[in-house]
Formats: structure tokens, sequence, C-alpha cells
RNA sequence: GGGGGAAUGCCCGAGUGGCCAAAGGGAACGGGCUGUAAACCCGUCGGCUCUGCCUUCGUUGGUUCGAAUCCAACUUCCCCCA
């Protein structure tokens, strides 16, 4: 199967700009293509997943990845309510999450050589660029009457638009030049968020190089029910193991919504599209299984066999309510549990909720169990009796649980 | 540069001096039903040493016994004019 049409069945397809001829172009040998990463946040979630397993496909079909994180971009990102003084920090902030950042995304694709992929900076040039210059060579290509009339300005026209955002769209226009030039970089991946801006780079690669280079979009993810992928009750779902836990990882995957499971196991897993077929076509509780394939092999790509392996052992004695040693652990300290330690407290830190009020109100309304146990007692305490040497588990809801441990320490 | 308007809890959005931790909706979370799903019903939804106390209604001051509500300045955003 070519590549472009294994994309389009897994759904990693949403719009190109010239698909026949883009397929002709990579029918005549390896391309280079890119993706941008922007540097808000010093870990990944599951959001960058899609356009990262996107660029893996390609990838693995022999095409070169160029991730490119936006450290001169991300300088602009977001303009409302910035001082000059946190500007400044910024600029190490910024290089912080780079780095993190990187080190993500060489999980899934690989920059060992230089010819099948690399890390680029958009910094390297648009830090150092000449505003006049810029405006003579660049800005003289754009017609400000195409950008308003634009889908994107439009709404953005409605609500209010500042100078430095309507200025993105050539900065990225011109990132794409520069990675032609530099690369021979050819092809843009990208949110259909981003169509826009990935056209104002294909026709500022046209008029300044008489090539034609390419867009091919990524659709927009939604849940079944209308929602951003990646959210939870505490937040984001980060890539990273220390803010997300692969636990957690693995039941955010166990919980999605029956309809989404098949898109999913395309989107977010290589399993091949015969078996994806297979799990699809469970019915009733059987889906289970699907969600339990698309769980491991999502958190096996992110975190690692033996942390899936872990995640899917801990899952099962999440139903099973016996102490099982693959549930995450929380420690509580011997002496401390001597002068008794109250239970929501234990909550809190172990994460379990978001705040010791939290907690209260789990308990109040059922559903906090220790052991097998449903708490009534709002001021419940906990002392050394009450956890045997192999831990108890502490469990919120059906979803969240917890072995927790004394230690002497 | 001139004139007008707005800033409320995760989001939307009521509230124009005490009855406001702040209506209503959405999201989310818990319980029930299930399959760790959806739909549906019930409940919760700032924090804490929790029948009470503390901190929130853009920021900083002020008026008042008492302010999300009144005044001043500042910040940001929107609209009209240039």
């Amino acid at each position: 199967m070519h590549i472009l049409e294994e994309l389009d069945a897994r759904g990693f397809i949403k719009q190109c700009s010239d698909l026949d001829a883009l397929r002709a172009k990579m029918d005549e040998g390896p391309i280079t293509f890119y993706v941008g990463f922007d540097p808000t946040a010093d870990s990944l979630h599951v959001g960058n997943l899609l356009p990262i397993l996107k660029a893996a496909h390609l990838q693995r079909a022999g095409h070169r990845v160029i991730a490119l994180t936006g450290g001169g971009t991300g300088m602009v990102g977001d303009p409302s309510g910035k001082t000059e003084a946190r500007m400044l920090l910024q600029a190490e902030r910024v290089q912080h999450n780079l780095d993190c950042q990187k080190a993500q995304l060489a999980r899934f694709l690989d920059f060992t050589d230089e010819k099948r992929g690399l890390v680029v900076n958009n910094a390297e040039w648009l830090l150092q660029l000449n505003y006049i210059e810029f405006l003579r060579d660049i800005g003289s290509c754009f017609s400000v009457n195409r950008m308003l009339a634009a889908e994107g300005y439009k709404q953005r026209l409605a609500r209010g638009l500042s100078f430095i955002e309507f200025n993105y769209q050539l900065l990225q226009a011109y990132d794409y030049l520069e990675l032609f030039r530099r690369y021979d970089c050819r092809m843009q991946l990208g949110g259909d968020d981003q169509w826009g801006n990935i056209l104002a780079g294909l026709d500022l690669v046209r008029r300044k190089e008489q090539t034609q280079v390419f867009a091919l979009t990524l659709p927009l993810l939604t849940t079944a029910t209308g929602q951003k992928m990646g959210k939870t009750h505490t937040g984001a779902v980060w890539l990273d193991g220390e803010r997300f836990k692969p636990f957690d990882f693995y039941q955010y995957w166990i919980n999605v919504d029956d309809r989404d499971v098949g898109r999913f196991l395309r989107l977010f897993t290589f399993l091949p599209l015969h078996q994806i077929a297979e799990l699809e076509a469970l019915k009733g509780a059987d889906i289970r299984k699907a969600k339990q394939a698309l769980a491991f092999e999502v958190t096996k790509l992110v975190h690692g066999e033996d942390e899936a392996l872990k995640a899917q052992e801990g899952a099962k004695a999440m139903t099973v309510g016996t102490a099982a040693a693959d549930l995450p652990t929380y420690e509580v300290r011997r002496e401390d549990l001597a002068s008794g330690v109250r239970l929501v407290s234990i909550l809190a830190a172990a994460g379990l909720t978001k705040s010791v009020s939290e907690g209260r109100r789990m308990v109040k309304g059922g559903g906090v169990r220790v052991g097998n146990d449903k708490v009534s007692d709002v001021d419940l305490v906990l002392s050394g009796d009450d956890i045997p040497a192999d831990g108890v588990v502490v469990r919120v809801g059906k979803k969240r649980a917890v072995r927790v441990l004394t230690i002497d320490a």
C-alpha cells in the first residue's frame, strides 16, 4: 500500500494541496517534510501525538522528517500580557522546553542520522532577521487583502487581532522557505487549522523559488462527545511520565468512548489495518478488548513496553479489588502513621483528589474505598494497624486507585 | 489621538451596597444502572484544622458598620471616529 493511501486509510489526511502531484513527487524518491511544534510547555501532550505519529509513518516509509521547534515563533506566540522583563525570562524557558520536547520526540522519530531525520529550531533564522530586508523581500509577497479574506482571520478579526499575530503567517511561511532552501523540504504537515498558514508558505516558495511544494493537513481531532482530546479532570494528558503517570495514561485510553475506539486504533497505534478491523468488529462488552489493545499499544509507544505491561496488570487489579503490586503506590512514613493520618490527607497527597476538600466530598458521596470497604466517615484516621505489610488499596471512584504503603524513612 | 463599552469561579453567563462562595447552563467528578463505554436518574462542583473559618468577582487604593456591586487611578480587551 502506498504510504499516502495508508495515511488516508488511517484517517491522517484532511486536506492536501495537490495530492496527485505529491504522490508523483514521492514516487520519484524520498522527500523531506517538516512538522512544527510550539514550545509552550516542557512536555508534549496527546494532542501532539497525531502529527508525531503521522511523521513517524512517513519516516518509516523512507522519507526524511524535520521536526521544527518554534524557538523563534515561540517568542511571539502569545503577545497578550507580556512585559519586557517576562519576555527575557521566556527566552530561557523556551530553550528549556525545546530541550525537553526534543527528547520526547526522539522516542517516536529517528534523529540519529541526518539523512533520516533532524530537529531544527527556527530561532536560527528568525531571531536575526533584519526588519527592513524582511519587509522588502518577504512582506512584498503577501497581500493583506487575501489574508483578511481567509476564513481563519475573519473569525479572529471579529474579536480582534494584534499586529504581531497577524505577522505569524509571514514567519511561518518564511520557515517553509528557509527549510526548502536549507534542506530541500517539500512538504509540511500540520493541523487543519493551520491550512491557511501552510498555504502561505507554499505560495512563498513558489514565488521565490518557482518550485511546487506541498501541504498535508490532519483532521482536527475531537472525541465522539465533541470534546477536545486529551483532557482529564486533572488537566492535560502529558506524554511525560512524571507529569502524567503511565498508569493513568493507560487508563485514559481504556476510558475512551466506544465510538472512538476504531478511529483511535488507526491513528494512535501502528497495528496493521486488518487487525484493527477485527478489533473494531467487536460488539458489546467485547469492545473492552479493543480498548485494552488501544491502551496497551499507545502506552507502549509513549512509555515503553515495561510500563505498558505494568499498567495493564494494574488495570486488572482495578476491578478485582485486591492489593496488586502493579498499582501506583503512595508511601506513608511509619512515624506519621503512629499518631494517625487522616484519610482525606492521603487522598490529596497521593493525587487521587485535587484537594482535601474534594476528598471529603468524595467520601460524603460514597466514592471512597479502603481495601474493599466503602468509607463513610469523613474524618477517618488511618493508623499503623490499618495498613498491612503489602499495603492497602485506596480508591476513589472506579478509575482512580493507589496502593498505600508504609516506609520507615 | 478623541469618544463609548467591557473585565465574575474550568468555560459561557446572571448579579448594580448587606439575604453572595456568588443564579442558570455546559464541561467535569462521585453514586445508581452497565462493560473501567454511551444514554438516563441522583448528587457534588474555591480552600481549610469544615455545623465554623479563610481567600476569590482584572490590579491598586478609597468611601462605608458592610462592596462583585459606589469612587479614583492603572492594566487589558472590544466598538465608533482619526
